[in-house]
DNA sequence: GCTCACTTGTTCGAATACGATCGTTTTAGA
DNA sequence: TCTAAAACGATCGTATTCGAACAAGTGAGC
């Protein structure tokens, strides 16, 4: 009987594959289909239809228009994400998610939103063996396209694992390290904060506040050590301070034995008799989960900060929890992040003939109560130019 | 007698991707359509079509004229010039138009067109207050919203130039500079080739090739020099081979009363002379041109090249122009001019909150005659991953 | 039986496309 | 240069479509 229904009435429904197949065979057919006509024709609702028509846009098969679609066509905007679409995968694996790190991650996410990338992030001990663990269960176990990594770099191991990333078969960019001038590892890329510029700008700093001795407490179990301290020793030069009797002490290097907090408490005794006996009013001090300790036990010692000692911490992760607040060198961690990922998306884009690139980025200055307003000598017009 | 209504008097509809196809349809038949015939034809009143073009003007795909539109002109000044009209203008200052740098220039202004910025190029003097002279050029009549520029650092008034480049109000990218560390110039960033590395590949190379005797020529007058020769001796330090017996030599150190063509040639001779007494068999010749001249001096001495004496040269202006060819390292300076328009725009575009980048870039090693086919002892394999 | 995941339908406020009017700008012709 | 006609853009109104929220139906797996 009535032979004009419309070609699928109530028959069989369709699943909803089959719905865009005919979706798209009517669309071939005409070149353009509205939503109300393909609706009535396959009997179900026009929001279906709009939802199936949805999809189909996403994966550039049609180009939505109002009140229907067309086969897809250039002068279609939205078209413009597909290329975007094969976008790639890249691994990430940082020595710590609870210092540091979870701020860098946070600049690399961020980036990678924009630039359409996946990220996946492994944690891994601060030692070579495990970096590399982590990094081949990444290449094993995910599809990556590129490698973002912050490894152990110290002994042997870490130059034999320089090697190894360096001869991998993906992009590598390294976070916050540089591989040394002697390992030719010439295919590596890295972005890292100049440590060495931060120390600086910290010991002038101090300087200007009018301090003329100047130390330096670090602890070289962390791998931005060097840089600090190299830093610190520039500044001093620059500003003709004498390096030999400055304070410079390093509290990886304690007496195993009195490790633990005992330990600590007379390591930092001795750095403060130290201080005296040399004239020493201010301390820059690496980690600044280390300058808060140190800031503690010098008002626990009955001195004033920045009064007898001033402090000036690095890396800005807690100084402002301190009592008083300490000043701190404050890495650019989320640009780390970021300017991995842009060095990563553009090497994917680029491809090899792009020149490697290696970046440094500078940090900032956070000042805080523990190095002003305790005026010693007047600043020196020197250094009018240095802040 | 009535053919002749309109392709599509009543029909059906078109959505509007549909007509503007068609209306770029009829566009690139006839390069050029008129509002009230397009209205015509498909049915549509006249501001339809109006706001069509308007869309297609906006994605730049058509130019509006008065009446109609036409297909996209390079005489449409608002399709491009709205778009630059809100970008920045950006000064550029380099030492030289013909050696090196119109690459430099060539890239960035690649990438400016890219970035849709306004760049404006001067030449200057390989000396301080000339830099300074046409930065204030630019600064004064132009209206510029950054500058790039490589400015000569030497002496009392590089260091003065440098201080004031970091205090001025605009940002500051250096190109193929560093400001030393002892100068605080907070402010200032730069991209610059790593040609401490590209002389230490060379170098590597060198040793691969056979040569255990590697010397360095330099002329001490370029900026670039310093690096070379600290990638050279880092080089040498790597692969152990005395520093003390190995020659080094720079042309701009002769003698005055001696130089021009004369003067060089017994320098050259010179040169040689040690090279034989200390068995060096290889050289690692600073700036192309110097290179050329040198392969040049030894073919008329009677030496082979690569035969007696392997040649490396730098830069890669005009290596290639040499009998025999000359391999070089080769800066990237597309890329340098590139990516210094980057961080200019990235600047413009973030302002203070970013943090100041330094990048430095690699370049590559073109092999060519002077430096291969001439076995002497067989590589050894300690340098597997070296390039 | 049950829940869970998935798909589809309904309703309704928001967004969009298109056209009409009218004052302003541009163009062509005297 | 002036003037009239054409073209244009801003604003509004209307018809339609879109999509978020919620509700309901279906099949899979326990």
């Amino acid at each position: 009987m009535s032979p004009e229904q419309p070609t699928e009435p109530t028959g069989k429904s369709l699943f909803s594959l089959q719905r865009r197949e005919r979706l798209m065979e009517d669309l071939r057919a005409h070149g353009a289909i509205t939503v109300r006509d393909i609706a009535a024709k396959l009997g179900v609702s026009e929001l279906t239809i709009r939802r199936d028509v949805n999809i189909l846009a996403d994966e550039g098969l049609v180009s939505r228009v109002h009140g229907g679609a067309t086969l897809p066509s250039p002068l279609d905007r939205s078209a413009a994400g597909r290329a975007a679409q094969h976008s790639y995968s890249i691994g990430m694996v940082v020595p710590s998610l609870d210092y540091y790190w979870p701020q860098v991650i946070s600049g690399a996410r961020a980036e990678a939103e924009e630039q359409n990338l996946r990220i996946m992030v492994r944690g891994s001990a601060y030692d070579a063996a495990d970096n590399r663990r982590q990094v081949q269960a990444l290449l094993d176990t995910q599809n990556i396209d590129g490698l973002i990594v912050a490894p152990d770099m110290s002994g042997h191991h870490g130059h034999e694992l320089l090697r190894w990333l360096n001869a991998l078969p993906i992009p590598v960019v390294l976070a916050e390290r540089r591989a040394p001038a002697e390992i030719p590892a010439h295919r590596l890329e890295w972005v890292a904060t100049d440590h060495a510029f931060g120390a600086g700008m910290a010991v002038r700093h101090l300087w200007q506040e009018g301090h003329r001795r100047i130390g330096c407490l670090t602890d070289s179990s962390s791998p931005t050590s060097p840089h600090v301290v190299r830093g610190w020793q520039q500044a001093l030069a620059a500003l003709k301070i004498p390096l030999e009797d400055s304070v410079h002490e390093d509290s990886a290097r304690q007496d195993p034995a009195k490790q633990g907090n005992g330990g600590r408490a007379s390591h930092f005794d001795q750095v403060l008799e130290l201080c005296t006996k040399t004239g020493t009013t201010a301390m820059l001090v690496h980690s600044d989960t280390q300058a808060v300790a140190f800031v503690q036990h010098c008002v626990d010692r009955g001195l004033t900060v920045p009064g007898d000692i001033a402090i000036v911490g690095y890396d800005d992760e807690v100084a402002y929890l301190a009592e008083p607040a300490i000043s701190a060198v404050r890495p650019p961690k989320q640009y780390v992040g970021k300017v991995a990922v842009q060095l990563m998306a553009a090497r994917l884009a680029e491809g090899r003939m792009r020149p490697v690139h290696r970046i440094e980025l500078n940090p900032d200055l956070i000042l805080r109560e523990s190095s002003i307003g305790a005026p010693r000598i007047p600043a020196a017009g020197v250094l009018q130019d240095s802040l």
